[in-house]
DNA sequence: TCAGTAGTTCGACGAGCATCGTACTACGAA
DNA sequence: TTCGTAGTACGATGCTCGTCGAACTACTGA
């Protein structure tokens, strides 16, 4: 099982204003708060979500892009993942901030 | 001197989604960074922005009424003033981590 | 090999947004 | 009162974005 990392920017191609861009959905912003309870990844068709399959994919692919989360192939599947560390990096409490809004 | 606060949301209806769309332009983003330079305030006019005046107002329009900014009158200028303690308060660190990106 | 499942890609569509110019308001100075 | 300055409001325009359905790819299991 060849597990593959999805193309996305490495930590120093991370622009400030994607990553805010593509927090301030609502439906991206509801997949990143989901993330961040499972730091193990998740499956995206685990999460619930109001929109159809095409418009999830959408919106994890640009959340991809902007270098807010990771994911790989298993089988199937494919899991996200947060790119907790770089963020922390870039950003520092940054995503701390912003997942300590109440809902 | 009568000084005049423009209307703004109270700090409890501060939505973090508004907030991150507020910030995820670049243009706006510009406008909140020559705050945080500028702890007492700025005249909007002093900003050096690519865009015509009346783009600018609505961009401080936008910015205030998510509550990134609060605004006062001062005789025929405005002064903006960046709402650190609310948003620290409701979004902890998210202000210094998105100030610390390299622009 | 074949069917089923997970997910992406493409094209289209409608709504929202950034931008502008113009007209307007509010204040200060002469 | 009149003029100039600072800024807003409005309407129009063009572009971007979120959404969808349909077609497609990739992998699994029978």
């Amino acid at each position: 099982m060849a597990t593959k990392v999805l193309p996305q920017p490495g930590r120093d191609e991370i622009r400030v204003e994607a990553v805010l861009q593509a927090l301030g959905e609502p439906v991206r912003l509801t997949i990143v708060r989901a993330l961040a309870d499972n730091p193990a990844g998740v499956c995206c068709g685990e999460i619930e979500l109001p929109v159809t399959a095409s418009t999830r994919a959408h919106h994890l692919k640009i959340l991809r892009e902007a270098g807010v989360l990771s994911t790989h192939t298993d089988g199937t599947r494919r899991i996200s993942i947060l790119r907790r560390e770089d963020l922390e990096a870039l950003y520092p409490g940054l995503l701390t901030g912003i997942l300590s809004a109440k809902q």
